[in-house]
DNA sequence: TTAGAGTTTGCAAATCGACT
DNA sequence: AGTCGATTTGCAAACTCTAA
């Protein structure tokens, strides 16, 4: 499964330099079901289409509507399907926009892979779907939009508003989310006291605050308190319906924690040191081991922001493949971190670039080391947190982290972007 | 303690199917 | 053909269990 492949460094790398990508994963093949045919029609408002779909009525569709957007859909009858769309559901409000429409049938097999891969070569034709499952970013109606506004999310995503978390305050009294629909919250017996966190009891043990462990307690508090102020919009208001937070999850051989935003984790952080997978990045010496904090960003979103220093024209990102950044300049006093890496990696419901770099630096490097990286983390929270709800991760929630993480933020009363709280990391 | 397999869970999205 | 509620499916973190 795990195949190396190394890149030398281009030779007109200038002051810091990307060390090496490996590769963890390749799979590419031929897709079954690429040799699609489709049949299309052109149709006008209130048209059935039984006339064109005389027989076989099971496969793929793809609407067109006027405004140019597209939607795939299956269906094991496709025009009752339709007529769903044209009236509308409790799926979406009625579309009298549908100006035409295609058609492949497909008789018996997987229709799931077909529309997925419809979905996705729609999706890299540049077309704006009206699709949610499989359409990670879609701009259709969610229930988030009625928490935080349209406008709100734009404010956010592009860094203009005010950050202030007004109740920051009363969050921290109460103890519990102020928002969520208290009933439902599944009570974890460590919640009744809030400085009683198993992330506390864990570093609270002398040998968990020395050698490699030693201030990662507090760089952990760091990033996961720039997270809840700088790029989870609203968060007091948002907490456990939007966005949850692990205590010491045992995932994937265990967890400090995991900062869950909508459908998809948006951070986390390994109990296990960093270890870079090509062997030859131990030799050097900034890879000393070292807990890291692991981010999900939008996928495809990370390697321009990095091309505008370091020689990276024509390089491309593949599934499972990781690039190491190193910085041969630490003592400038704008660098967060001397070294990190970017990967992708694939969920079932997109595939997002991840950014990982050693505990404790995030804030500083994506507002002062990389500024063009903060509107794009917020973009992610919003797009997952649109995407829906946090409900799967609802009874992972510690509210006592979180009281203690919102205390933190208080307790640094940060101006703009916590100028002072900088300090310590340099 | 570690690794891996399998299970649990709530929810959203989509499909299905009975009925008119 | 259209409507609407029931049912199915897929998801992914975090869990438990088992074996070494």
């Amino acid at each position: 499964m795990s195949s190396a492949r190394p890149v030398e460094p281009a030779a007109s790398m200038i002051t810091s330099v990307c060390v090496a990508t490996t590769s963890r994963i390749s799979l590419r093949g031929n897709n079954p079901v690429a040799n699609q045919v489709y049949r299309r029609w052109q149709i006008s408002p209130g048209q059935s289409i039984a006339p064109f779909i005389r027989s076989e009525r099971r496969g793929i569709y793809v609407l067109e509507f006027s405004n140019g957007d597209r939607c795939v859909g299956q269906s094991v009858d496709v025009v009752t399907r339709f007529a769903t769309h044209v009236h509308g559901s409790s799926h979406h409000e009625p579309w009298g926009d549908i100006v035409a429409f295609a058609f492949r049938p497909i008789p018996s097999g997987d229709l799931n892979e077909a529309e997925r891969f419809e979905i996705s070569r729609l999706r890299k034709a540049g077309y704006t779907l009206r699709n949610k499952a499989g359409n990670l970013g879609h701009g259709q109606p969610a229930p988030f939009d009625a928490v935080v506004s349209i406008e709100a999310q734009h404010h956010w995503a592009t860094g203009a508003p005010n950050y202030e978390l007004h109740s920051v305050e009363r969050r921290v009294a109460a103890g519990q989310p102020l928002c969520a629909d208290q009933a439902t919250v599944s009570i974890n017996p460590q919640d009744g006291n809030p400085v009683n966190t198993k992330l506390g009891d864990y570093f609270a043990k002398p040998s968990h605050r020395q050698g490699i462990w030693q201030g990662v307690y507090e760089a952990i508090f760091d990033d996961l308190g720039f997270l809840l102020h700088h790029v989870i919009p609203n968060a007091v208001d948002t907490e456990l319906d939007y966005w949850t937070l692990s205590d010491m999850p045992s995932t994937a051989r265990g967890r400090f924690a995991t900062l869950n935003t909508g459908v998809l984790e948006i951070a986390f952080f390994p109990r296990q040191p960093f270890v870079p997978a090509d062997p030859r990045l131990l030799e050097a010496d900034a890879t000393a081991p070292s807990f890291w904090v692991h981010v999900n960003f939008p996928e495809h979103s990370l390697l321009p922001v990095f091309a505008e220093k370091y020689d990276l024209d024509n390089v491309l990102l593949h599934d499972g493949e990781e690039m190491y950044f190193r910085c041969y300049y630490p003592t400038d006093p704008r660098v967060a971190s001397p070294h990190w890496v970017v990967g992708r990696h694939s969920y079932r419901v997109a595939t997002r670039d991840m950014l990982s770099l050693p505990v404790g630096s995030l804030e500083k490097f994506v507002t002062v080391q990389f500024p063009g990286l903060l509107p794009l983390l917020r973009q992610a929270a919003i797009t997952m947190m649109r995407q829906g709800p946090s409900g799967i991760f609802r009874r992972f929630h510690s509210p006592a982290l979180a009281t203690q993480v919102f205390s933190s933020v208080a307790a640094a009363k940060p101006t703009a972007f916590g100028a002072s709280r900088f300090s310590k990391h340099c």
